[in-house]
This record gives C-alpha cells, sequence and structure tokens, in this order.
DNA sequence: TAGTGGTCTAGACCACGAG
DNA sequence: TCGTGGTCTAGACCACTAT
C-alpha cells in the first residue's frame, strides 16, 4: 500500500512547493490541522513531515504563530542529511563532474581497517574521486568499501556517478547514517597533484564512516575540500 | 504539570543511564513497549525520547531487532544539538577554561550588520573569547550580540563562562537553531595573536547564526578552531 | 513464527503569541 | 480571546529480522 510513508510523500511534495515557488520565502504555511485534512491523514503524521522540513531548515515554525518558509538558503553543502555530493552542493548537477582518479582492489591501511571493521587481509575497493563545480575543482573524495559489501564496484562506472545511488541501486546497500569529523589542515603534495592545484593551502578535512540499516560500516571516505566551498549546516537547539 | 516534556524527562533519563554506565556499549535497551510501561506513557512518547537519542549518536535502531547503546563517542565536539563550547566538547568542565579578550560595545561591521539584520548604527556587543582545553588554546571566539537583545552583557561575567547560559538566564533569550558554515583558512596575526600561537597554520574557521525561538537572530560567532579539535557530526539518512 | 521497530489514527488538552 | 504549534493517548496494523 504504502510504497513510501505518507510522511515522506508529503515532505517531498511540500519541499518541491517550496523550491518550485508555490510558496515563497516568508509565506505561511496552511496550519497543521488544514494540512492533516487536505492530504487525508492525522495531524502527527504531517507533523513528522514538517519536521523533516524544519531539519532541513525550508521551514521555521513558530509556537502560537505557524509555519513559514526560510529564506533561500545560500548556496553552500548542506550536511544536514545524508546525501550525495551534488545534493549536498543543491546545484544543477549539470556544473558538477567527478573525475575518478582511483578506483582499485587493495588491502586496508590500518585506519581504513578500523573504521570499516575489517582484518588487515580483507579486501576493500579504493575509489578516489576529483569533484569539480564549473570544472574547477572542489575537493578531493577517498572512498573505501569493504569488497564483500559492493563486489565489483571498482570495474564499472558509477550510476549518474554518485557513489550512495550505486551502493543502493545495484549492490541493494541502504545507508542509514553517517559520523562525521572536520577539522583543518594543509594540502598534502599528493592530494594537491590530484587536485590539480599547488599543495600547502587550507583544507578542510573530512572523515566520514557511513553505516548500512544493519548499522554496518559500508563506506569510509576521506575527504578534502577547498575553501572556497564551505560545508553548511543547521543546528536546532535541544 | 509538565515543567518538562516527558519525552524530554525520558531522554535525559536513558541518557543518564548510558553515560553512568548502567547500560554499556552495545547493550539492547528495553523495547518500545515496555519503555511506555515502565514510564507510564504512551509507545509514541516513547519514540520522541529515542529519536533525541538517535539524533545524538547515543543509541542505534534496527528495525525487527531492538535499539542498542552506541559504542563510546570518540572526543570531539558535537554539533547536532545547539550547545555551549563545552557542552559540545563533552568534557568535564574543569579541563575548560574561557579568557575574555575583548568585552565592548561597538558598531557593526558589514557582514555582521547582515547576518544580525541590523542597521550600520544599530550598537551591538562583541565579546570575543579563547577557549582553553588542559590550558591549550583550542579556539578563538568573536561573537557579537545585538545591543537590544542583551544590554549590558558586555558589562557583567557571563554565567558560568557560557554565552547561552547568560542569554537565556540573565536575558530571557531561548535559543532555537543556528546556521553555521564551516570551511579552512590559514590563522591570521590577530587572532593568532589572541590565541598565543604563530599565525600561518590551517585552521577551521565557522560563522554561526543563532536565532531565538522568535526567529529573530541574536548572536552572530565568527570562530577559528585548532585542528587538534575536529568537529563531529552525526549524520542520518533521509 | 515471534518479537522488534516503523507508521498511523482520531482525537484531547496545553502553551504560546497576536490582537 | 482565538488560532497556532507542542505534547500526549491508547490503541492498530505493517515491515523487518532472527530462529
Amino acid at each position: 500500500m504504502h510504497r513510501q510513508p505518507m510522511y515522506r510523500v508529503i515532505n517531498e511534495d511540500l519541499a518541491a512547493q517550496i523550491q518550485g515557488g508555490v510558496f515563497s520565502s516568508g509565506d505561511q504555511l496552511p496550519n497543521e490541522h488544514d494540512l492533516a485534512k487536505q492530504y487525508g491523514v492525522s495531524r502527527m503524521t504531517v507533523r513528522q513531515a514538517l519536521n523533516l522540513l524544519e531539519e532541513d531548515g525550508l521551514v521555521a515554525r513558530r509556537h502560537g504563530i505557524g509555519t513559514f518558509v526560510s529564506e533561500k538558503s545560500r548556496r553552500g553543502r548542506r550536511l544536514n542529511r545524508l546525501r550525495s555530493f551534488s545534493e549536498e552542493l543543491g546545484s544543477a548537477p549539470d556544473n558538477i563532474t567527478s573525475d575518478v582518479v582511483r578506483a582499485e582492489l587493495v588491502y586496508p591501511p590500518k585506519d581504513v581497517a578500523e573504521a570499516l571493521e575489517l582484518a588487515s587481509d580483507d579486501s576493500v575497493s579504493r575509489l578516489t574521486r576529483v569533484r569539480r563545480v564549473n570544472k574547477e575543482p572542489a575537493a578531493l573524495q577517498d572512498a573505501w568499501i569493504p569488497y564483500s559489501v559492493a563486489p565489483g564496484i571498482v570495474r564499472e562506472p558509477l550510476i549518474d556517478n554518485s557513489l550512495y545511488r550505486t551502493l543502493a541501486e545495484r549492490h541493494g546497500v541502504a545507508l542509514r547514517w553517517a559520523d562525521q569529523s572536520m577539522t583543518a589542515s594543509l594540502l598534502g603534495k599528493e592530494e594537491a597533484r590530484s587536485l590539480g592545484i599547488e599543495p600547502g593551502g587550507a583544507v578542510l578535512h573530512g572523515l566520514r564512516t557511513t553505516y548500512s540499516t544493519e548499522n554496518r560500516p559500508v563506506e569510509y571516505t576521506r575527504g578534502w575540500t577547498l575553501p572556497e566551498f564551505p560545508l553548511l549546516l543547521r543546528i536546532e537547539a535541544e
């Protein structure tokens, strides 16, 4: 019956209406009671949909007042939900390209083995990509995936340049959550060569371990992002 | 009756039990039905509490299996919820100190005026602090608060070294959410002098605009964090 | 099959903010 | 006062996973 849960359908419908200009910045949405009637669901279900919109920064709720469309967010990588690089950027995907600079089957170095809970003689797929926005290098991403999770992923091109889409659609791996750390570092020689820029500049250095719905680590990525492409985050109060 | 909503009471009780070792890493929590009976609430209310624990990375749910305590998180600043610096670090507050290096009433530069929606002749409180962990400099935070939001905040010491606690308890300002950007940069001379370290190193550079429950910007902070103190983030799937 | 979390109902009352 | 979002009930059925 519900291929997708109703709250997700409603969330996507309202998000599309906001992105499509049916509601503009500052507009008030219909109240929760009316939305429930309109979609033929209970108010609790509407609230689940609105919670997602709020976490994504698309709407802001005001107790006693109403729910309002937020100002159009600045360009940037929104990290609030687990998304592909291009979805994070929110740009037209035309401007975003991906060059695979390495795709091979190897044994994991220590940090990778630890993050992915592997032995040192377990095979791992390593996929290194340069992401560009309008042809300018934006980030280097060095992803490691246990061989058993996605056999052959290094042998075929990714679906739509998206590792996450490929894991989901070709290998049936559903992602659930990720632990990400971020710090600053100076760009090393090897990474600079891959990016085609000078080494020594400040870059955002991220480490991400992504877990499947079975809570097994399925991807570990080291990323270096140039400072022109800041990460954005919406943080809620407790 | 409910000074705090029940789901928050349950959330804090379970969090305390996990932090206090009643449940250890990998332990399974009682199922939702039993928790509901135990706390005398409905299952939906228990689920609200568990959602918060999951977003904070304290537990992981597995559909059809159960809810389990996550591995003890590494030391680091968890950015998933709007918290004070010491709460983000999660360390014993003894190790964290705060030196106020600037506290004055000024007119806002352009970026501050824009973020806080002020005119160039509106007064702003500027509060610059060096945060240290075990006496080592960890971050420089340059906070700007509209004078009208918290008059006199530069004239008195902060409550418990916490800007957020002071805003809440002394000025009645309840924070709701923040937009944060993060990028990397090289530490400038002035910031290096405040931190007492050499300039030119890579640092995490953050900009945060914090909004009150009335969705008015009440704080804009520029932050420079040394790479030894990475930010951590739990990211959920869509 | 048994037990778990995921979704959803059809209400109720409370808390907040504007007029 | 009135309309809004915030919290909560007491169930129901579905989807998933292990056995």
